[in-house]
DNA sequence: CTGAAAGCGCTAACAA
DNA sequence: TTGTTAGCGCTTTCAG
């Protein structure tokens, strides 16, 4: 392994000067650093990362913390941060946390063992609701979810402006026994539901109790739900779910069901993802922007990370409705 | 932040004695152990990792280089890969390539440069090929694809068996005039063509040059590439594509031309998807054994990392085949 | 079983 | 403009 030494040693210089060239190339005397470069090439030197760490306290890595790379929306914001840090010389740590509080504190302090310069994080309600007393010795920008009032650069969406229009789209088409299925773990899933529930309100009704639910965000806690959803005696007309795994679980269960969408019962959702275009008939569903939202995240990043003094930032996107077959105008019917 | 000095003092013991109950425990009296954990617990220490990695020369964080974490395939895998370096103590570095030779060879250097312990990687053609010439001054572990003949552990799928045994479910439902798109970036298209190729001859026939066309494996250039096949003078009864990717843009080339499937063209695939299974009719599939993937190459970097002479291992998993409605037993015609 | 001391490779004062 | 020097926080000989 070749170190500073070895290029100081046959460039003719110092350490420092070496390390004045590979850092900024100021001070330094053209035909030196013309030297010091010949000698980087022929011995195909690379700074060790780890010690100028060390040394200066900074890292060229940012983490990324999200409950599971496999829900498409994660997938998809990652592939942007990772585009976008890569882009400003950055590298990335990812880990999965399954919406577990004790995963997310043992990520929390793995970066900050790491030393990473700043992290990207999408937290549970537990943890995002005791966001304010852990001060971390790192910069962090939240994604997709919200974390009360405290101090920190946030991308997310506008969920209860996207939740109300999910809905007053069902309303419009004729719906009326609309049933939610949200994520439990997130403050997004009860902030759709407030947009849902707004909706409803708006128009005169009211939530059912039994047919509002916040169940786990994963694909078999949707097909259960959605099961006994079905079994009711009064089943919904139209079922709303937060996110594309309950989607899909929801999807299976109505198929099982042998019942026809948007005939026996209307299906929306967020996010949008290959199946949702490709089902018939396609769902309709909040889009989020979601590369931006990744891409957005990095940038308000790596810019708190060169200016920790600057003021936190707080990006609300808007989702887009993409209406499709899933929740087509009903048939007037009679009672 | 609080070093080992700290706790030193704290304890009343030298750095070095903290440093030998935090490592290992070993050959140190109880008591004092149990003084030297209390102040670690009073002062919250917590070893900085880049001052251990640039002593010890090694670090507990692994690379995963892939070319696009959106592909099905790999997100599954990255997330088995996470999982496992997770439970055994490690952190994971995740890298996109877009199949690009050059950010592949940016990334190889920059996991260097970072001191990971080992790496986890799915080469292009190109790179695979002059594979035996880079040597890396950590462990790899190639997945999903092959690297010639080079001393590598390596994980992957028996392709050729896999595509061979999809190619003759086709031709046993009764479908002849067949088409293939494979992905023309990786040895693992190469060799799926080849399981193409040889069941086609088992059964007398050979792949019509204009039919077999290896393309970018994207949405878009299977849907391109897929137009091109339909809009031939004499089109394929069926099409198989060598992942999700491309057969999503076939699906929807397919539905395009207002095509039945598979009355009009059957479709089968590698890698299972959601939406592979919720589409009508659902798709058949080589499913491959994505999360025993990621978990086998994670294991068998971890242990090539604690024992880097062990001979090294190739583990060859076979798909499962998944027989749904794409492909139909094709109804006997006259002609 | 424990401590002293060297040094991993680099950067950043401080001198010259 | 350049070199000298002192560490960053930790592990690891080597003595004792």
């Amino acid at each position: 392994m070749v170190s500073i030494k070895d290029v100081a040693k046959a460039a003719g210089v110092s350490t420092a000067t070496v390390s004045r060239v590979l850092s900024n190339g100021e001070h330094v005397r053209a035909e030196v650093r013309r030297r010091v470069m010949e000698a980087v090439e022929q011995l195909d030197y690379r700074p060790n990362l780890v010690a100028r760490s060390l040394r200066s306290q900074q890292t060229n890595t940012i983490g990324l913390i999200v409950s599971d790379i496999r829900n498409p929306f994660f997938t998809s914001v990652s592939r942007a941060v990772e585009d976008t840090a890569y882009e400003k010389g950055f590298g990335l740590f990812l880990c999965n946390t399954d919406e577990n509080p004790e995963k997310e504190a043992i990520y929390l302090n793995l970066m900050r063992d790491e030393n990473v310069a700043g992290v990207i994080f999408s937290p549970t309600r537990q943890t995002a609701a005791n966001f304010a007393s852990f001060n971390a010795p790192f910069p962090i920008v939240i994604v997709d979810r919200s974390v009360g009032n405290a101090e920190v650069d946030v991308v997310l969406l506008d969920n209860v402006d996207a939740a109300f229009r999910l809905t007053t789209h069902l309303l419009e088409h004729g719906y009326r026994r609309i049933a939610a299925l949200c994520g439990d773990m997130s403050t997004t899933g009860k902030e759709r539901y407030s947009g849902y529930e707004k909706a409803l309100r708006t128009c005169g009704l009211a939530p059912l109790a039994e047919q509002a639910k916040f169940v786990q965000p994963r694909t078999e806690a949707g097909y259960d739900a959605t099961m006994k959803l079905l079994d009711a005696s009064q089943p919904p007309d139209a079922l709303l779910t937060t996110n594309s795994l309950l989607a899909a679980g929801a999807l299976q269960a109505i198929r099982e069901r042998g019942l026809a969408i948007p005939g026996d019962i209307a299906l929306v959702t967020f996010d949008e993802t290959t199946w949702a275009s490709l089902v018939q008939p396609p769902i309709t569903l909040i889009a989020q922007p979601t590369y931006e939202i990744g891409q957005t995240a990095t940038e308000l990043l790596l810019k708190r990370i060169a200016d920790p003094g600057r003021p936190t930032r707080q990006v609300i996107l808007k989702g887009r409705l993409l209406e499709r077959g899933s929740s087509a105008a009903r048939r007037q019917t009679a009672g």
